[in-house]
Parts: structure tokens; C-alpha cells; sequence
DNA sequence: AGAGAAGACCATCAACGCGA
DNA sequence: TCGCGTTGATGGTCTTCTCT
């Protein structure tokens, strides 16, 4: 049996022309013509009733069709299966929300290239959610996403990332030793929102003033909602991770508030439960053993 | 509408190249 | 050497276009 031939019938008949079917398959029309015959005469059978520049395909044709298909069908899945395999030994497929992206992977991924040379990373960055399926899915070893539950997955914390409420340094609130919620609530707020449970908490802290908060803008992307604050927009809650630069260089200054203690995004790494693969372990064992709070800056009263 | 030309499509053959 | 592929040429048949 040749599969060439079965994929020469099975793509003529997709087509509908042998010309058609012999650039699909990137060979010359007499190649196609040869296939057929060749198989034809396998099977000895005939498959095509050529009517001068026509052809249709013959009862004995259209029963082999659904044959022809099934059997290049599972020789294209089992092909794949073994490239899927190929891949897998030596590529380490890490799924990331955009925050992880921009402010863990960056420390992350140099370590684990120094431990691995030979791993190569594809990143998928995208919504947790997503992240979750693709591991259910096996087309990702490791996820970094928030907290998910599922039975399926392992989800262990890795870090999290306290959210505090950050000022431009020329802001009055740059010289305030305490800060109380409707002082806060005054103020042109840039309001990085992401739609976790966190979040939520900092909603709720507002509920308790008689005027609503000043929310100029809601941002859904960290970066654009700390430029903001840095362009003197206003003041946010952003997540500490995320504007380490900008403290460093003294940009930003956090403020201390005790109402956001307990508050921050947990960044939680999945894999799918006991059939995890080798390359999302070796990640597991970099990122674990990496101390992804260095450099964590201390709460400024002024 | 009908005839003829042009184009499209498939089959076949010859000559040749390449790899097992 | 053999099998399978290619290109190029040619022929048969059918469709589409153009002209009368």
C-alpha cells in the first residue's frame, strides 16, 4: 500500500481536478495521473470514469472514498503525534497572563536558559482562563496565571505581588506620613482594573465614603495605567512588581495604607495533575527556587 | 443561433535525474 | 538496475468566447 497514492485520490476527489490536487500536493500533473493508475491497478479496481476532460468517480470509487480517507486520516494524526513528541523533548511551552509576562518572565527565563541551553521557550501570553484550557489541552507544560482551580490541575502559589497605592513623586501625597481613604477618594484616580478577586477589595474599600471615588480612568493594561501616574494622571493601586523600576529610580513612591494589607495578585503556576511533563518540571524547579521579591521596596511615608 | 478559435484539463510518451 | 519523479511535447475532448 502507498499512502502518496491514497493522498492522490483522497485530494482529487477533495478538488475535483487532478491539476488542482498535483499543486496541492506539490507534484506535476502526470505524477497525479501516475498515482492513480498506479493505485488502480493495486486495487484493481477502477476509481475514475475519465469522460474526455471530465472524470467522475466510479461506484467502486465512492465506496473506497471513506477508506481512503480514515486511513490518510490516522497516518496524518500519527505523524503528528510523533512531531508533537519531537517538539515536546526539546521545547518548553509556558502559557502567561501579560502582567507575568512583562514583570516575572524577564527574571525568569534568563536563569532557566543559563541551567538549559538546549530547551528552546515558546510563550503564550494570554488570559488565565485561556492559560487553563491550553494545559487541559496538554499544548502548554506550565501556565503562570492568577489562583484557578480545576481538578485536573496543579495550582501552586509562586508568588504574590502586594498591590499598593503608588503617587508620582511630585504628588502632595509624596509627603503624607498617613493617608485615609477619602483623602484617597479626593484624588484623580488611574484605576488599573483586571478582574480578579483583589480588585475587587479595593472597590469595596470606597463603599464605605459618602462620595464616590474620583475614577478619571479605568485601564485594563498595567503598563498604560503606571505611565499614566508617572505623566502625573493621577494616583493608582498597582502591584508592586510592576513599577520596581520606577521606585528604584524614584519615580514612584508607594504609600503606606493599612486598609490595602492582605491585598495583592497571586501568581500561581499550573500544570496538569500527575502528567506533568519533564520540561514543565524543570521550570517548576528555576522559578521555585528563584526569589521573585528581591528588590521588594519599602513603603515611603514621604 | 451556429461555426470556429482559443483555452482548459487529463492522458500518454520520451528523455532524463536521483536515490535506494 | 529499478522505481519514481520531473519536464516537455502531443493528442483528445470539452467549455467558453468571439464573430458572423
Amino acid at each position: 500500500m502507498n499512502i502518496e497514492n491514497i493522498e492522490a485520490f483522497v485530494y482529487i476527489v477533495h478538488f475535483n481536478s487532478f491539476n488542482k490536487a498535483a499543486e496541492a500536493l506539490y507534484v506535476s500533473q502526470p505524477s497525479i495521473s501516475a498515482r492513480i493508475q498506479s493505485l488502480e491497478r493495486e486495487l484493481s479496481v477502477r476509481l475514475f470514469e475519465r469522460e474526455g476532460r471530465h472524470f467522475t468517480l466510479t461506484e467502486k470509487g465512492k465506496q473506497f472514498l471513506p477508506y481512503a480517507q480514515n486511513i490518510l486520516k490516522t497516518y496524518k494524526a500519527g505523524r503528528q503525534q510523533l512531531q508533537v513528541a519531537e517538539k515536546q523533548s526539546d521545547e518548553l511551552r509556558i502559557g502567561c497572563t501579560l502582567s507575568g509576562a512583562n514583570y516575572i518572565l524577564p527574571e525568569v527565563l534568563p536563569v532557566f536558559k543559563r541551567k538549559h541551553r538546549h530547551i528552546r521557550i515558546k510563550l503564550l501570553t494570554a488570559p488565565s482562563e485561556t492559560i487553563l484550557e491550553k494545559v487541559l489541552a496538554k499544548e502548554l507544560d506550565v501556565g503562570l496565571t492568577r489562583s484557578m482551580s480545576h481538578p485536573d490541575v496543579e495550582s501552586e502559589q509562586l508568588y504574590e505581588d502586594p498591590i499598593r497605592l503608588f503617587v508620582h513623586r511630585s504628588h502632595p501625597f509624596a509627603r503624607k506620613i498617613s493617608l485615609s481613604m477619602e483623602e484617597v477618594g479626593r484624588e484623580p484616580i488611574v484605576f488599573f482594573e483586571c478582574g480578579s478577586l483583589d480588585w475587587n477589595r479595593i472597590h469595596r474599600l470606597f463603599q464605605t465614603l459618602d462620595v464616590p471615588p474620583r475614577i478619571e480612568m479605568q485601564i485594563d493594561n498595567l503598563e498604560t495605567a503606571k505611565k499614566l501616574v508617572v505623566g502625573g494622571m493621577g494616583i493608582s493601586f498597582l502591584p508592586e512588581l510592576s513599577v520596581r523600576k520606577e521606585i528604584r529610580e524614584g519615580v514612584l513612591l508607594p504609600l503606606e495604607m493599612p486598609q490595602l494589607s492582605g491585598i495583592s495578585l497571586r501568581t500561581h503556576l499550573l500544570s496538569l495533575k500527575g502528567q506533568g511533563t519533564e520540561l514543565g518540571q524543570l521550570f517548576g524547579e528555576v522559578i521555585r527556587g528563584m526569589d521573585l521579591t528581591a528588590g521588594r521596596p519599602q513603603a515611603s511615608p514621604g
